[in-house]
Parts: C-alpha cells; structure tokens; sequence
RNA sequence: GCCGAAGUGGCGGAAUCGGCAGACGCGGCGGUCUCAAAAACCGUUGAGGGGCAACCCUCGUGUGGGUUCGAGUCCCACCUUCGGCACCA
C-alpha cells in the first residue's frame, strides 16, 4: 500500500474545477446550437421550464441533472441537441407578493429570473442560454396574445358564464388554492360562487383527437390518465316533458344518460344546485328550502359533491316532468350530486340500476322501480342498485329484451318521436382562460359599443400590461382601474372602447413555449415555418408527473391548432414523454417551508460540487419515482468521486503485467461497465448507471491497489471510465480529460461501442435447487449445456445426499441461472 | 370519492423474460493510522436458530388467498402512502 505517498496526491477539489469549465464552456460556445450540422442529426430534448417562484429547489435540479445528463450522452451519440431554458413567469404569486410585500410583480419576477438563472448555470447544465424565454416579457406575450386572436378568429374563442370563488369581504376572486375550508385565506370570510363572464377555448372540438393518442411514445399510465380525464361516453340525451312549461317558454328537462335501457325505471329526476331551470321550476312552497340547499351547495368543491361516500342530499322542487316512454309523472329534485359541468346538468335517477340514484331513493322514500333482472329475481325489493346485464322487465315493449340490446331500440324509439338522440359527451370541459387578475398577458379584446367584441389586430400587438397599477381589491382586475389602459378606440370604426381588463391564465404560455425555442427572436411569427420543420415536434419532453393531464391536454391541443393552420408539421408536439418523479423533503413529505423540510440545493452545491449533487439526485432512486432527499446519503457520491479521482491522477506504481491476466480482467471490466451503462443511459435508468461506474471505480482501485496492471488495458479502462462519466459529471471528466493528456472536450468526443467479446464472462456460477430451494452454488463454463450441469450437480455430496432414496421427477436448466431438480 | 402510481434490511434502493432477494450507497459495528479527534482506508452487517469450526437450518419483498418445479415479479381481494381532480404551477 502507499497510502502514505498518496496523502500527498492533489486532493478533488470540485469547486475551482467546475467554475474554470463552466467559464470555458460559455466562452467558447460549446452549447450554442446551430440549425444545421453536417452529419449530425437535430434532436429536441426538453424540460419543463420552472416557475419563476424566487428560488431553484432540490426539485427543480430533479429533473434537469438528469435531462442534462441524457442530452450530453444524446450529443456525444452523434445527435446536434437543442436543449433549450427559459421561465414561466406570470401567475398568482407574484401578485400575492405585490400585495403582500409592496413589491410589483415585474420586479419581484424579473429578480428571481436573474437569481434563478444564476443558479441553472451553476449546475453546469448544457442549456442554450441564448434561447431563453419568458413568458412575461412584451416579446413573448405578444405571441401569447396572438395565439388567443387566431384561436378567436378559428371560433375556437368564446364568452360564456361559469362559476368563480368570491370573498365578499376582500370584494375579488378567489384561485381555488386560496380557498382553505370553504373560506378565503387571508379574511377567513366565507366564499360564495359567483356567475361571472368569461373567456373560454374550446379544447372539447378536439376531444376525439386528443383521445387518441395509441401512437405516442409516452408511458402508459399517463396516456390512461388523459383517456380518463377526456371521459369520453356514448349515451342518449332525451327529454322529459314539463308538466307546466316555465314562464320563460321551457316546457322539458333535457337528460344525458349512458343507461337508456333503465330509462322505463325512472322514478325522479335530479338537476345540479346550479341548472338554469331550478328557479323557475321551484313552486313557491318549496321555495325556501330550496334557496336555502343551493346556497349551501355552492360551498362544497365538486370533490367533495363527486364522494360517493357522503350522504346524498336533495330537495324537491316541488315541480313535475313526464317521462314520455311511459307517460309516467315524475318528480324533480334538486341534488348536489348532479354536477352542472357534466352532460346536461340534470341526471335522470334510476335507483333500481344506479347506486347513487338507490342511496337517494332510500333517504326520500322515492319509488325504486326494477326494470332490468337479476338472475333468478322473484320480484321482491333491492338491497342495493343492480348494475349488471340482464333481461328488461317492467319496460313494456322492450321485456325480454338483453338489457345491451334495449339501449339501441330505445334510442331508435326515442329518435323516432324526437324525444331524444344517441350522444356521446365528454367529462373533458371546455378551457376557461380568463382571470380576473393583473400579473397575466392581457385578453387582445376590445369591447366597442358600435361594432361589439373586436379582436385587436396583429399589429397592434402586444397590448402591453401598464406598469403603473393599483391592487386595490375591486372585484374587477387590477388593470380596469388603469384608466389609460381602458380607454382606447376601436380598430374598426375607431369610435370610443374599453379594453378587456381580464388577463390570460398562465397555461396559455406554457401551452406553446416549446414551439417558441426553435425561433425565440423572430418578430414577425411565433415560430417561422421553416425553424419548425427543423426542430418541432419535441423528441424527448421531460416533467413532473402533476402535468400529466392538464398542461400536457392544453399543449396538445394548441399543437393541433397550430398544425391546422399551417404553423407546425405534424400532429403531436411531444413525441416522446417522460414523467419524472417528485424528490421530497428527508422526512418522506412534500417539502414546504412551513413544515421546515426545505433542502436548499445551493447549500449542496457549496458543500459537495455540482458534480457530486447531480450525481447524487441521479443515484437517489428511480428517476420516475422520486422520493426523500437524505441529507446524509451524499457523502458517498463524494467519497466515490474522490476515490475516481486519485484513481487517475495516482496511477498504479507498476503499468505492467508480465503474466497478462489483468489485461483480460480490466477489459472485461470496463467494457461490460460500458455496455450497462449505455442501456441505462438509454432507459433513462440513471441510478443504476451511477452505481456501475462506482463499480468499476471498485474494481479499477483493487487492481490498483495490487500493484502491477497492464499499462494498455488501464489506459484503456480509464479512457471509458472518464467518456461515460461525462454526461452525468461534466465538470470533474473534462478537467481528468484534460490531465490524461486529452484534447479540449471530453464533451465532443463519441459515445464509446462496446466489444461483446469482451465483456462476456467465460465462466458462470449457477444456483443447484432441490424442489425450488438453493441447496449448492456450481462453476460451470459460461456455454455448458443442461447434461453436463446435471453431472456436475451429481457430482455434489450434499446434492447426491438429497436426491437420494427419491424419485426424479423433472429437471429445469437454466442456463448461467440454475439448475432444479425435482424429486419426490 | 374518482383517475393514476408506489409499497423490498435500521435507511435510499437493486433484481431486462417468472429463475441464487438485498447490487450500489448511507447508517451501524470492528479495525488501521493518530497523543486524541476528524478525514481517509480495510473488514463486517436481513431476522431467528444450531454448530468448536468450515458451515447448516428456518423465516423473509404491505396484508390475505391463488397459479407454478419455482413468485418481489403473474391473477383475485384488501390496506397504506403519494400525484392529479379543471383559478398553485
């Protein structure tokens, strides 16, 4: 040993190493990326860009080590990467900061994007910074605002009415975040809903197409995911008759229904607390109750109306519809479990064939009418809802009838007498985008007395947020105090007009930031035509699994409008899709600053280097789980690279083997390391492909540390040691590059091929089970076929012991697995 | 509640196809070096039991069943935790 010689050997000190590289790198360029280069192939690698919240957090560095990692392995496999960053800068924090703390939003923003980015390119990071974006400047809204006029030309833009949380005491909206049990989180007062105008996308024109997505390379669970949120179900909408039509001229009650074969079993009907029709169908006896339940109604959250568990609630509202199949009268509820979002806010009740339908019928005493039979039903009552196939009874023209083929004969009947019509509706809703708030893009709509809802025209975008704004809470946003903002004229008729003072939810800028990357200084389109082709759609997209169904649905959506009109090739943005996990705080929970479990990563970074933390997060777990951050399991990421370090610059004494085995030994080591390591690299498996460089980090210091190595082979060993650890430790491999005599940069070198004859194993070491337990370990020649397996196992006393006085049964050989050999 | 995911040593995790459970690391224990400590390095470490010993036996992947020569892996039922549920992003 010569520990003692190398306690003198330079020590890894990450901090000067990764500040000298990563000055060198932006000096000379080395993550520009052109358009075009000769022989490599463009590959678009993207992560989800952060919110401009004030600090990087351990989960921020979460998902862009790894992406980095993998986009420096994609350069080096040959691919021109575009790796792209910017901030999504607008939304509610910062204007909570602005009332809070008297800071304006755009300073608050601006502040923590400098701080941010500071922080990015001290992870080393490959990112082209000079295709940054944020989604808060004048030169990116702008587009965002263009979008919503093109959206709004196309018919996909609309004004309807929808519910909103209003404190009346702070007089404004409320976000559903800022709602804490039904009361507003900074006056405790209790939240209404409120019926307000507002801007809507229609996504649901693309609900088929965005239901399918078979063809994508994205994980599964998230494709079921958006199939699930989409919601699609093919039913029959149908109308029941009013007994007295409404003073307003409505004279039915329009129901949407998967089950039309139970339609003879409807004994009430149920609209949503919310349905247009339940005041004018209230008598004035059931008027009190009935004000006083939809009052009550509008506190709950449509999780908590959605549980199945809580008691089903309703009352009557004293009205009467008939159901025209049967001529039968039925009475009509109020219920908070019908949803006024879904289908067409009334829900006919079945309570024979729906449970809930059978949990309401219980509580009211509400007839429970079998129309569909059980196996072996002999007409005595429920004790639940019968929801399985069956053959219709009580239905009259359609008994006997399987309860499948009822479904079509009662749509045909009902289309017939234009009582109703086969649908299909979706749980997917309409987008509504409109906030009544300041820190947004600004709605590009001008309301003129003479000519209505004018869309500004594309050359008087932007329409530039004033800085100049008060957050007095007026129930309006902030920017309808702002006279001058208000106040315009009319692109068409040039008369007098007022601005919209709504602004835009921040999806909207997430939903098309990747198709600004490719073109982010292009002042005359989003995106040129010709810098999409080059770039779009996304290869690989990377981001946290809590975007799985709202962002990825929105930028899927304004991906397919861009492609109708002729602004992008293709029809999906992301090709590929990887979720990543969450890290969370040492103590298993979600890290927040209120429970004191935030892991500041600068901290990491200042103790440990940017290699070590990379490394480190990449070696947690399974980048698609996530998991607990422990403060103390880094050290030996540390202690690895220390190690891997003094490894190269403390080379063994004696660079020769005159007896040759360590030649084969290395080699083998090395290039299976490598062939693991790629795999890994590939599947995105990146915890496992840190621990294989440990392991040969290992397996290089023992020969090491023996003495006497082949010269070659440990050159060689440490060559491919160095080029695999370059992706995931981009700093401590190009500065051990450069000291092995390299040229400038580790990180343009090609992915090393590894040779199968090398790594290959000549000889394996097998498992000898009797009836399935492990009872011997055999040597064997990698090649060995099942015959001679079984004679060496034979050949085994404590085998022969056990097999002995018993008959053989079967024998299973595995080859380099095991051999069981079952006995009776 | 609904949709999706995950449960493996004291801890994070590993185990392409159903084939030796616990790779790699943290922590612990023992040791080297040191006046001492830290750092570094070496050895050891799933639980229980047996043996002077080399070793051997039993149990063990959230719970309960099942399929199989063989189950962490497949099937059925359940429990717990995490993400999302449309104005946090």
């Amino acid at each position: 040993m010569t520990t003692d010689a190398r306690t003198t050997v330079e020590r890894y000190d990450p901090t000067s190493i990764e500040a000298r590289w990563q000055e060198r790198w932006a000096a000379g360029g080395l993550h520009r990326t052109p358009d075009h280069v000769e022989g490599r192939p463009n590959w678009y690698a993207l992560t989800m860009f952060p919110y401009t919240s004030g600090d990087l957090h351990v989960g921020h560095w979460f998902a862009m080590a790894p992406s980095d990692t993998l986009v420096r392995y994609r350069r080096m496999r040959g691919h021109n990467v575009l790796f792209p960053m910017g901030f999504d800068a607008f939304g509610l924090p910062a204007e909570n900061a602005a009332i809070k703390g008297g800071l304006h939003p755009r300073d608050w923003t601006d502040a923590n994007i400098e701080r941010m980015r500071g922080q990015l390119k001290r992870m080393g990071a490959s990112f082209d910074w000079d295709r940054e974006v944020n989604t808060s400047d004048p030169s990116y809204y702008r587009w965002t605002q263009w979008w919503f006029a093109q959206l709004f030309k196309n018919d996909l833009a609309y004004r309807g009415e929808a519910l909103v949380n209003w404190c009346p005491s702070c007089n404004t909206t409320l976000a559903n975040e800022q709602v804490v049990d039904g009361t507003c989180e900074r006056c405790d007062s209790v939240v209404e809903q409120r019926m307000m105008s507002q801007w809507f996308f229609r996504i649901t024109n693309f609900a088929e197409e965005l239901l399918d997505n078979e063809g994508l390379d994205w994980p599964e669970h998230v494709k079921t995911m958006q199939r699930n949120w989409i919601g699609r179900s093919e039913g029959v909408e149908v109308s029941f008759a009013l007994e007295q039509p409404t003073a307003g001229g409505v004279d039915e009650v329009r129901v949407f229904t998967t089950r039309p074969d139970t339609i003879c079993g409807v004994t009430f009907m149920v609209l949503a607390p919310e349905h247009p029709l339940v005041g004018a169908l209230t008598t004035p006896e059931q008027r009190e109750a009935v004000e006083s339940y939809v009052a009550n109604a509008r506190r709950l959250t449509e999780i908590e109306r959605q549980s199945t568990e809580r008691e089903k609630t309703g009352v009557f509202t004293g009205s009467y519809c008939t159901n025209r199949i049967t001529g039968e009268r039925v009475q009509i509820w109020v219920a908070d479990y019908a949803l006024a979002t879904y289908g067409t806010g009334a829900v006919m009740g079945v309570p024979a064939h729906d449970q809930r339908d059978f949990d309401f019928s219980r509580k009211y005493g509400l007839d429970v009418r079998v129309v569909i039979s059980p196996p072996d039903w002999d007409g005595s009552p429920l004790t639940e809802a019968y929801i399985e196939p069956g053959l219709a009874v009580n239905s009259g023209q359609f008994d006997g009838m399987p309860n499948d083929e009822v479904k079509g004969a009662v749509a045909a009947y009902l289309e017939e007498r234009g009582w109703g019509a086969s649908k299909v509706t979706y749980r997917l809703r309409d987008w509504l985008i409109s906030r009544q708030r300041y820190w947004g893009a600004p709605i590009p709509i001008i309301h003129c007395e003479q000519c209505g809802t004018v869309v500004v025209p594309d050359d008087q975008l932007p329409v530039e947020l004033p800085y100049d704004v008060e957050f007095r809470p007026t129930g309006e946003s902030p920017l309808a105090l702002s006279e001058a903002f208000v106040h315009t004229t009319c692109p068409e008729c040039d008369g007098p007009a007022r601005r919209e003072t709504d602004t835009m939810d921040t999806f909207m800028c997430s939903s098309w930031y990747f198709m600004r990357y490719p073109d982010p200084h292009n002042t005359s389109m989003p995106v040129s035509r010709d810098e999409a082709e080059t770039w779009l759609p996304v290869d690989q997209y990377t981001g946290g699994s809590e975007h799985a169904t709202m962002h990825l649905l929105y930028a899927r959506f304004f991906y397919k409008f861009a492609r109708d009109i002729g602004l992008v090739p293709g029809d999906e943005p992301f090709t590929r899709y990887f979720s990543q996990g969450q890290i969370l705080g040492p103590d298993g929970r979600r890290m927040s600053k209120s429970r004191g479990n935030v892991v500041a990563p600068d901290d990491q970074v200042v103790r440990w280097g940017a290699d070590t933390f990379r490394a480190y997060l990449m070696f947690l777990g399974p980048w698609e789980q996530g998991g607990p951050y422990d403060v103390d399991g880094i050290v030996g990421v540390s202690r690895w690279l220390n190690r891997l370090w003094t490894l190269v610059v403390d080379p063994p004494t004696r660079l020769e083997d005159p007896e040759g085995a360590s030649a084969v030994e290395l080699r083998r080591a090395a290039h299976s390391t490598l062939e693991r390591v790629t795999e890994d690299l590939e599947r995105k498996r990146m915890n496992t492909m840190v621990a294989a460089l440990m392991e040969l980090t290992n397996a290089l210091q023992r020969w090491r540390d023996a003495g006497s190595v082949d010269g070659a082979a440990w050159d060689e060993a440490i060559e491919l040691l160095l080029l695999m650890l370059a992706p995931s430790c981009p700093h401590a491999a190009e500065e051990l590059w450069e000291r092995t005599g390299h040229t400038y940069s580790v990180h343009e070198q090609t992915w090393p091929v590894f040779d199968p004859a090398l790594a290959a194993e000549d000889r394996v070491e097998i498992a000898v089970q009797v009836n399935g337990k492990v009872r011997e370990r055999l040597e064997l020649a990698a090649d060995a076929d099942e015959a001679t397996a079984r004679e060496a196992a034979n050949a085994l006393p404590r085998i022969a012991e056990l097999v002995e006085g018993h008959e053989v049964v079967r024998v299973i050989y595995v080859p380099g697995r095991l051999l069981n050999i079952v006995v009776r």
